[in-house]
DNA sequence: CAGTTATTAAACTATATGTTGATTATAATG
DNA sequence: CATTATAATCAACATATAGTTTAATAACTG
């Protein structure tokens, strides 16, 4: 992903423009941030923002991509040690809610930024891909432009289950969400027959 | 809604600029398009602009919004003549897919539009609203802070389902994608004991 | 330590924003 | 049709942000 070891003054920038947008978002609409808005927050020279990213689109973009990774990467490890032939549920959900549950802030800053639905279709992307295999298997779900539907369907309806998921404080625990989920999942592909 | 009749020149340049906007999402990102490129196209003096709207992202919305409107009357309108005691599905998916099958363009554009989830939000609370008491009745279905994740999951997913029908060409029939809907839900609704 | 490279500060151009005031064009009304 | 109201235009202006560039300084790597 990175070139081996960045200069650890570059580290430090991409950390501190990361953390000032990520308060920023808190705070108010992604669109109204200007990079001189991050900078300041960051306590950097504005042109040092672009020696690194090319507007504020591009930091969001990145930051966004990064969580994804994490996501996949705790999916890869998961998987490893899980064995998936006699287990009921999807496998994938549960490193899903630990990650989401984990990093409660930055997702729901994610989830419901209206700056931007990219995440919301990245992280749809991701569910579908480390979903869909077993959802096909289990239930013997030959490939259809009908079925289709549905795998866009549920994908999204997870995605609205854990947006809902973020907005009560204090939040269910990953395992009742990836009880519910699988349990949601299972009933509605009784749908495809 | 409208102040009984706007002048007819004001009808005329609101019309054009949100034509010209619609056109301009077509092409690039919404983030990209600037109120110069709006009225540049509607061909109109940038000025004018500013009498009607504050910015390009409010602009945006209040298409948004006549949208959701237009929906939600033929929603009403389709509730008036229809019988929906001995109805088998929720009353309020028909005109929503009719609406999105005539309006399939801007449907399309604003679903997918990475500028805002502002109009999936929106869209999320249109169908919560018209269809989730139904559900509720139907299934003997009492409040809870589980069900809700559940309604989360459903609404979102007849979003998902609605943006994949969008991205076939030709599209499927509006009947199509209400029995399937349909199908979906309730199957779904099971995991709700 | 020596060489490399990131950050800074300042300046600069270009472009978009939002507003204003005077003028012209168009619509509503009796 | 003539009058009145008001919308749209045009030009100009102040402000803000976006990007880029330069030389000087600071910090890191090996």
């Amino acid at each position: 992903m990175e070139n081996i070891k960045e200069d650890r003054r570059i580290r430090r920038t991409k950390k501190l423009l990361k953390q000032a947008l990520a308060q920023l978002m808190d705070e108010k609409d992604f669109k109204d941030i200007t990079v001189k808005d991050i900078t300041d927050r960051a306590d950097l020279n504005r042109g040092t923002f672009y020696l690194h990213y090319t507007d504020t689109y591009d930091i969001l973009n990145k930051i966004e991509n990064e969580i994804l990774e994490n996501i996949q990467s705790m999916i890869n490890q998961d998987m490893e040690k899980t064995d998936t032939t006699n287990n009921t549920s999807v496998p994938a959900l549960k490193p899903i809610a630990e990650y989401i549950v984990e990093n409660a802030d930055i997702c729901r800053c994610l989830i419901n930024n209206k700056a931007s639905v990219d995440f919301l279709d990245k992280l749809q992307s991701l569910i579908y891909d480390n979903c869909s295999d077993i959802i096909k298997r289990r239930h013997n779900v030959k490939d259809s432009r009908r079925n289709e539907y549905y795998f866009s369907f549920i994908t999204f309806g997870i995605i609205g289950m854990m947006k809902k998921w973020l907005e009560f404080k204090p939040m269910a625990s990953a395992e009742e969400m990836v009880i519910l989920a699988d349990q949601v999942m299972k009933y509605s592909a009784s749908a495809l027959k």
